[in-house]
DNA sequence: ATGTGACTAAAAGTCCGTG
DNA sequence: ACACGGACTTTTAGTCACA
């Protein structure tokens, strides 16, 4: 899996599991909800900076959003209908 | 530690390791010589691509040039004069 | 509530050189 | 062999309107 989307899953995965929207995490985190939506899709290529803003808002290290095996599992989760 | 400088360190060591030059390890990883300056002094904020490449070139994973733990154990050995 | 394209300002990254 | 700077091109950050 790229490097990109692993980071988009692993956001997701973080973000959903705490049943907040794109729209109140990109308050939370002062980004706007269309560039989270496009970092969470992997089409966006975040500066490392960008990234421990996010990880911050998380509340986790940078690392857990570079973490392939999660970000494997929740994709292949709902991939799978969920 | 902030994490610019972190990923520095981590390149820092993990070249040094190798006893390869910023210039070589420079052409190897196809980026600019002054620009890996940069990026070990913890003055440049590279995107994730960018240190997917430098990862590659050094034969490791990502995670590694993240590490907190090695970059303070490598910086103070550097500090305290090795 | 999210995906997407188009856009401008800012920063990344290159290429030249210096000490 | 490395730190650092200036001028330059390319890419990212960050915003918005629309589907």
């Amino acid at each position: 899996m790229e490097i990109r989307q692993r980071i988009g899953w692993n956001l997701r995965r973080l973000r959903a599991g705490r049943e907040i929207t794109q729209e109140d995490f990109a308050t939370d985190s002062g980004f706007d909800r269309g560039y989270i939506s496009g970092v969470e899709r992997g089409v966006r290529n975040p500066s490392i900076l960008v990234l421990e803003r996010i990880a911050t808002a998380l509340g986790v290290d940078v690392v857990e959003l570079l973490d392939a095996r999660k970000a494997n599992e929740f994709a292949e989760q709902r991939r799978g209908g969920m």
